[in-house]
This record gives C-alpha cells, sequence and structure tokens, in this order.
DNA sequence: TATCCGTGGGC
DNA sequence: TGCCCAAGGAT
C-alpha cells in the first residue's frame, strides 16, 4: 500500500465530498487563505466528544449565538452554562468547559494556545481533542486520531487485536499517514470517511475513495473490523424521585460538583440500588412532609447502568430546594426532564 | 489501568 | 426490545 497514494484519493474525495458543518472552514475555503476561529473548533470538538453531529450541531449554534468569543464565554456564570449545556450529556465537559475558558481567558489573554501541548494542558483538552484543534485551528502535523480514525485503520490493516487493546497499535498505524500538508482537512476527511462510507455497520465499499487499499474489504467482511472485546451487562438501579410543586414552581436542587450529573439542577431523589423502594422507605427519604402520591415511574438508561425511578407528587413547602418555574425545565438533565414531565403530566 | 461519565438514534 | 454506537477525558 503506497500512503502518500491514499492520502491523495482521500483528499481529492474530501475536495469534492466534505460536509457543510457550521465549525467548519470547507477545504476550498481554506485553500483560499480563510483560517478556522479556534474558539469555534474548540467548542465544537468538546461538544462532539462521544456525541452526534445531528445531537451537538443546535448546541453549537445556540452556544456561538450566545457567546461569540471564549471571553463572552468565560465571563458567564457557571448555572447559565451548565443549564444551556442541559440534554448533551457527560456534565463534566460542561464543567471543564468554563475552566478551559477562563485559563484562556485569564492566563492566555483571550487566545488559544498554538501548540499541541500548549493545547494539551487546557483542562478538558486530551489527545484527541489537542491534535483535532491543532490541526484544524492552527495546520500543525498532529495525529489525530478519534474512533472512526480507529475504525478506519482497524478495516485499512485488517488489525487483528480488539480494541480496546489495539488502541496503540491504531494510532501508529494513523500516524504513518500523517504528513505536514493539509493536516486539518486529512484529519476532517479521515473522520468525514469514517461518519459517511466506513461505517461501524453497513459501510459503503463501493464509494469508498480508498477501498483499493483496503485489506478488510478484501476479506470479505469488512463490517467485522475493528473486532471488539465483549462488555459486561448493565446493572439496575432503582431510585425515587420527589416533583415537590409550590403553586406554579417546582423544587430542584444543585447536586454535588463531581460525579453522575455534577453541578446540574435536578429533582430531588433518595440514594440509587440495586433492589426497589417502599412507600414507607421513599417516604422516609423525601425532602419534606407531605402528602406524597405516586405518579408512576420513568426508566432511563445511563453509560454504565439503567435506572428506575420511582415518582412521588405533592404539593407542599420545602426547605434547601430551589424553587424553579413549572415552564422553565430546560436547565435539567434529560433524566429529570423525563421524570418531572411524568410527576407534572397533568399540568403540563 | 480500569472505571466512571449521558444521551438519543439506528437496527 | 435490547444492544450498539458517537469527533473522549479525568481520575
Amino acid at each position: 500500500m503506497d500512503p502518500d497514494l491514499l492520502r491523495a484519493q482521500l483528499l481529492a474525495w474530501y475536495d469534492l465530498n466534505a460536509r457543510s458543518l457550521p465549525w467548519r472552514v470547507g477545504p476550498a475555503d481554506h485553500a483560499a487563505g480563510e483560517r478556522a476561529d479556534p474558539y469555534r473548533v474548540w467548542l465544537s470538538e468538546v461538544m462532539l466528544q462521544q456525541t452526534t453531529v445531528p445531537h451537538a450541531t443546535p448546541y453549537f449554534l445556540a452556544f456561538t449565538d450566545r457567546w461569540p468569543t471564549v471571553s463572552d464565554l468565560a465571563g458567564e456564570a457557571d448555572g447559565e452554562v451548565m443549564a444551556a449545556w442541559a440534554g448533551l450529556g457527560y456534565y463534566a465537559r460542561a464543567r471543564n468547559l468554563l475552566a478551559c475558558a477562563r485559563a484562556v481567558a485569564n492566563d492566555h489573554g483571550g487566545v488559544f494556545p498554538d501548540t499541541e501541548a500548549g493545547l494539551r494542558a487546557l483542562p478538558g483538552l486530551g489527545p484527541y481533542t489537542a491534535a483535532a484543534v491543532g490541526a484544524i485551528a492552527f495546520d500543525l502535523a498532529t495525529n489525530v486520531v478519534d474512533g472512526n480514525v480507529e475504525r478506519v485503520m482497524a478495516r485499512l490493516f485488517s488489525v487483528e487485536a480488539p480494541l480496546p487493546d489495539a488502541k496503540p497499535e491504531l494510532k501508529r498505524l494513523a500516524a504513518g499517514l500523517v504528513r505536514d500538508h493539509r493536516p486539518g482537512d486529512w484529519a476532517q476527511a479521515l473522520m468525514d470517511l469514517g461518519a459517511t462510507i466506513c461505517r461501524p455497520k453497513s459501510p459503503l465499499c463501493d464509494r469508498c475513495p480508498v477501498a483499493a487499499h483496503c485489506a478488510a474489504r478484501a476479506s470479505g467482511a469488512p463490517d467485522s473490523y475493528p473486532r471488539r472485546t465483549a462488555k459486561a451487562a448493565r446493572p439496575h438501579r432503582h431510585g425515587v424521585a420527589y416533583v415537590l410543586t409550590r403553586g406554579d414552581e417546582v423544587a430542584l436542587v444543585r447536586r454535588p460538583p463531581k460525579g453522575l450529573l455534577g453541578g446540574m439542577l435536578a429533582l430531588p431523589t433518595s440514594d440509587w440500588r440495586d433492589g426497589r423502594w417502599s412507600d414507607t422507605e421513599a417516604l422516609d427519604a423525601a425532602p419534606a412532609r407531605a402528602a406524597w402520591q405516586s405518579a408512576g415511574e420513568v426508566e432511563h438508561g445511563f453509560t454504565h447502568f439503567t435506572l428506575t425511578l420511582q415518582i412521588l407528587r405533592a404539593e407542599g413547602e420545602a426547605a434547601d430546594v430551589i424553587w424553579s418555574p413549572l415552564r422553565d425545565l430546560d436547565g435539567l438533565p434529560s433524566v429529570f426532564l423525563k421524570a418531572a414531565r411524568a410527576g407534572l403530566s397533568s399540568l403540563l
């Protein structure tokens, strides 16, 4: 396999087929001298961590509309940013996003570092994101390796070792294709290929610009790569969520700054444990004395467990809660939005 | 190093 | 329906 021929073929494909994305400077504009805004590249890359383009896109547009520069974002209050992130998931990203914006604003004069090491030192930028911002915003010849690139390498070279053990090998293979020429376009071309052609299931090899180089295709079963080790089953947990209203307001709490849903607004809940909660236990764990009534339950899948929330609903008073308008629940993580809607189904 | 950390869409 | 998966990072 000739790496430089492969590169030329993939870049030519990208020149014709690059997806139009709100944070992207297309290959033609880039060739004409237009440069991507590091703030927008960084923001998009953080939002896209483990998140699909369709899910992240409206958040990207809302953030850049509301906070056009990194200094605007750095000056915002924590709660506003966390609420704007609600629904995107992996909320540590939002906490690190603010920490990073403030580091850039306060320690770097509002300008992103233009080296991979400088980017890597910022909160929330790991090996992937530092390499991606470096390549796309600063034309650094970094090795940008995400899940797409791992899959493309596993197929091109029919890597038999299963993920995640194969990660170092896949990264080495990707590094062998990096050149100083058009590093940002190269990274995005590889990821576009993985997202649209070299898909996890049903890859479109007939349309692949580098199919002639692909060992997995030659094997006849390209979709069997990358190999993966079996995953453990997800456990099931149970909790009680309390929907307490006071007129047209609902009682919320701010979750602790770290851990699951850290820093986010939430419904008051019991602990989450292996077994269901009896009525007596659920009343004992309630945030206030009130005429609690059962309002059904909701189920929600997290990364490592499935949660069933039994819902209790009441009208009343409580101490140490944040009273929030019923019509303004958008700042809640999805699991609590789901539970609140179930508990308030008679009102909403 | 292994585990924790959300969400929604596709099949 | 249940499982897989998506432009990963922090600890």
